[in-house]
RNA sequence: GCCGCUGUGGUGGAAUUGGCAGACGCAAGGGACUUAAAAUCCCUCGGUAGAGAUACCGUGUCGGUUCGAGCCCGACCAGCGGCACCA
């Protein structure tokens, strides 16, 4: 078969037929919205992964097509991001002009790859009817109060003069000129996920993901149940600590503020002041990754002031230490060295005192002790226990005034603005007068200016650019600024799932009735690493569109399937610092885009990936070899044979191969679907190789079942089979197999005979026998009796279908 | 340091979810065809002992539960991934 002729005999065809194209029309077939996660038009080309995400998925899109379904499957490239503008900067070449290049030779490796996509939908998040969208999408999140500014940090090189992102910072230095990086404070844009956390959680449950996912996303949203308590200063100031452990409140011997915390200079005394700015300084230029270290040791400095313990009167001293995060909480712990061991840490190194509260129960109390336990030196709550305990004390606090229960989540607010050039625009404009204003819908997009600097020389890309930031107010009609930043591309990628539904409306994002025939997504298909931030941001967009009004459904993605990575040959993860990083054109060239496709889904477990190796994909080409000559000969069957144990087996190895690979396909298990094949195709070579009449019939019809289930896996080659045994039109549009039980079911099971657990031998039963009737089979067995003999049956364990175990003794 | 995942022949990986470990392949060895090679076809292929039927051992290590454990429980070791010192 000339490989490279039929590629492009049957995507000619396809794409003349428009065959790849969801059927807006056709009302009458399920709706089935299959999704691989866009690609990031980084590199010129198509890698081995782009591959390993895109061919099984294809694979399953087909599978179901043939199933019934009436199959959507879009394709777009997630345009913006840092990579482009780190090339430009390199190399003087425009993000817009590599981008585009990029997609361009991107479209058409995908295309050559013969996958079912949709390019009629096609989306490009940098293009302008995109990303006005987007910005569509601010402004909305905006009037809802879900969007809003807030100073945080960013890290900053003060020799580039530039903001960095976490990536560009190696060791605390920045990646270009080596420099220590320091944080910055910036007014930046945030969203309000956090308003969405319990929600998101809860959302969880019911999903179809992996459940190692639904745990990170649990694990980042973090909940936790705890206590708000407000301690007061000597100078009259109030601030509360947030605990999960009230139940240790009366051994709190100090108190701790995060360096950044607001009152942490106001307190302090003008004889820590030196040592209290010093160790402020010091926590700043630390980067977040050192500070989050375990290993580090606890640092921090007394502030000179005292505060009250609200519970005992006790008065304690107040630290600061930057083990304490200012963006958890309140921002502020009390410390209990008793009970925890960062406490007890600090504590020992600063010689605090440490006062035990909880008693082990029924053991021996060592410090520092976390567990739960029974309350002592607690006045009245003594002889309380756990949490029963934390709520006898959380009311106490409550009562008094000085707090009480408290819900908290680590989950923050999401930050998205960006002081790059290669994104979407912010549609906000700075007036003087009137402050932040939203740029009115009907003037969107704001375009993003082609003629920028994009040079790092201390000023954000846009900010230099006069003709963009100069504006007017559209609320007072005076002159004003543009905001410079532009929007994090995680934005764009929360809702081109949504796009992909009506992907050139021009009125509206997209159209209600387009949104509700094709979403939500039946099947996403992407890696794990996006398991917290794309899949929370595009869960939150889908709620937070939901409660405007521009949707009615809670999740976006029904079903999550993650594919794993394909490392180098060497174990290591592809990168071109590795020098590991293996091109699929070559193996193409040679095997075509079928068996490249189908040695990826045969070689690996789908989920797992691993390290590239080449071995086997000669297989699979013999593999297709194989079928290719077994089919060509069913044409040459005629007349009617017998239908005797021959031809009973063959059909059996039929069926059970139509079950098995069903079901392997609908699980992603496409390595053992493709087994089945293969034995299946053993099978009919073995039944061709009898003597004697044969079966025509059976022999074709299980020819065609074959083809027809290879046809997800080598879509090209299966059409062009089909059409050399005689099919008419296109191979998907012949219905998937199924299964027929009766020719599954067998008068006679294999059944493995264990003694005492053993296996002694195997014998064949009837099928319908029942448990007594096996059990007296198994004992009438002479490898059976040989072992039993004089000894007394104590029990015998059936297993329809599989074994027998007697137990004698 | 914490959390999560993984650990099966020389190798990629299977195992109906507690029921015959190693499906299907690759590599290797032997053979057939061939002047020869390639291709193709057939056989062997976890370990040890044995000519052999067969016996014993075997799913990272050690224990446990069970008639029965690769799968469940406990402890440990190794590798990978994520990260929040989350109070």
């Amino acid at each position: 078969m000339d490989i490279k002729a039929i590629e492009k005999k049957w995507q000619m065809r396809w794409e003349k037929e428009k065959f790849n194209r969801f059927d807006v029309k056709d009302t009458e077939k399920k709706k089935f919205y299959v999704l691989e996660m866009f690609s990031y038009p980084s590199g010129a080309k198509l890698h081995v992964g782009h591959w390993y995400n895109y061919g099984p998925a294809d694979s399953y899109a087909r599978f179901k097509r043939m199933q019934g379904y009436n199959v959507f499957q879009p394709m777009g490239f997630d345009a913006f991001g840092l990579p482009a503008e780190n090339y430009a900067i390199k190399t003087g070449v425009h993000p817009k002009d590599s981008t585009e290049a990029n997609i361009a030779t991107m479209e058409q490796q995908l295309k050559a790859m013969g996958a079912m996509f949709d390019w009629s939908a096609e989306v490009k998040t940098c293009t302008e009817e995109y990303y006005k969208w987007t910005q569509w999408m601010f402004l909305q999140l905006y009037k809802k109060g879900l969007a809003y500014r807030k100073e945080a940090p960013v890290n900053w090189c003060p020799s580039c003069n530039t903001v960095l992102a976490n990536e560009q910072v190696i060791d605390g230095k920045c990646e270009r000129c080596d420099t220590p990086v320091v944080r910055k404070n910036l007014t930046q844009w945030f969203f309000k996920i956090t308003e969405y956390a319990e929600e998101l959680l809860s959302g969880l449950i019911d999903l179809d993901w992996p459940e190692k996912t639904k745990n990170m996303q649990r694990n980042w949203i973090g909940k936790s149940t705890g206590c708000e308590i407000e301690f007061e200063c000597e100078s009259g100031d109030t601030f509360r600590v947030y605990t999960t452990r009230p139940d240790t409140v009366f051994g709190v011997t100090y108190v701790v503020l995060a360096p950044e915390h607001p009152l942490a200079l106001k307190i302090t005394t003008p004889e820590q002041r030196e040592a209290v700015e010093a160790y402020i300084d010091y926590a700043a230029r630390s980067s977040e990754i050192e500070r989050l270290s375990s290993t580090r040791e606890k640092t921090g400095v007394f502030t000179g002031a005292y505060c009250t313990n609200p519970v005992n009167g006790k008065k304690v001293p107040v630290y600061l230490a930057d083990y304490v995060l200012y963006s958890y909480g309140t921002g502020a712990v009390m410390a209990v060295p008793a009970h925890d061991e960062r406490d007890f840490a600090f504590a020992t190194k600063y010689g605090l005192p440490i006062v035990k509260v909880i008693e082990k129960q029924g053991g021996e109390t060592v410090l520092p002790y976390t567990e739960d336990g029974i309350v002592v030196g607690s006045l009245q709550f003594d002889g309380l226990c756990g949490e029963e305990a934390r709520s006898a004390i959380a009311s106490y606090i409550s009562k008094i005034g000085k707090g009480g229960k408290k819900i908290n989540y680590r989950l923050r607010d999401w930050l998205v603005s960006r002081q790059r050039y290669w994104g979407a625009p912010i549609p906000i404009i700075h007036c003087e007068k009137c402050g932040a204003v939203p740029v009115p819908e009907k003037n969107l997009p704001v375009k993003l200016p082609y003629d920028v600097e994009f040079r790092p020389d201390g000023k954000s890309p846009l900010a230099k650019h006069e003709k963009f930031m100069n504006t007017t107010c559209p609320k007072c009609g005076g002159p004003a600024k543009r905001d410079p930043d532009t929007l994090d591309t995680f934005v764009c990628s929360s809702w081109y799932f949504l796009r992909y539904a009506d992907p050139h409306n021009d009125k509206e994002p997209f159209d209600r009735e387009a949104v509700d025939r094709l979403l939500p997504v039946d099947t996403y298909v992407g890696g794990a690493e996006h398991s917290c931030m794309h899949l929370l941001y595009a869960r939150f967009f889908t709620k937070a569109l939901r409660d405007m009004g521009y949707l009615d459904f809670d999740e976006p993605f029904k079903r999550l399937v993650h594919q794993g990575v394909i490392l180098g040959p060497d174990g290591n993860r592809m990168s071109k610092s590795h020098g590991n990083v293996v091109s699929p054109d070559d193996y193409i060239k040679e095997y075509g885009a079928d068996a490249f496709r189908m040695y990826l889904m045969f070689g690996f477990s789908y989920t797992e990936g691993g390290p590239w190796s080449d071995d086997g994909i000669k297989a699979i080409s013999r593999f297709m070899d194989r079928v290719e000559k077994i089919a060509l000969k069913s044409n040459e069957y005629f007349g009617y044979g017998p239908f005797e144990r021959e031809e009973r087996a063959l059909d059996y190895a039929r069926n059970y191969c139509i079950r098995q690979v069903s079901r392997d396909m609908e699980s992603f298990s496409f390595n053992t679907a493709i087994a089945r094949m293969m034995e299946f195709t053993n099978a009919l070579y073995k039944y061709d190789a009898l003597p004697g009449e044969k079966n025509a019939k059976l022999f074709k019809e299980s020819v065609r079942d074959l083809i027809l289930m290879l046809a997800p896996c080598a879509p090209h080659f299966a059409e062009e089979l089909f059409e050399q045994t005689g099919g008419k039109g296109f191979v998907f549009e012949q219905k998937y197999p199924v299964e027929n039980p009766s020719a599954l079911r067998l008068a006679e099971t294999e059944y493995a005979i264990q003694v005492n657990s053993k296996i002694v031998c195997k014998a064949m039963l009837p099928s319908d026998a029942t448990d007594e009737e096996i059990k007296t089979a198994a004992l009438a067995l002479p490898e059976v009796t040989a072992r039993t003999e004089g000894k007394t049956l104590k029990k015998c364990v059936v297993v329809k279908g599989r074994l027998v175990n007697l137990i004698v003794g």
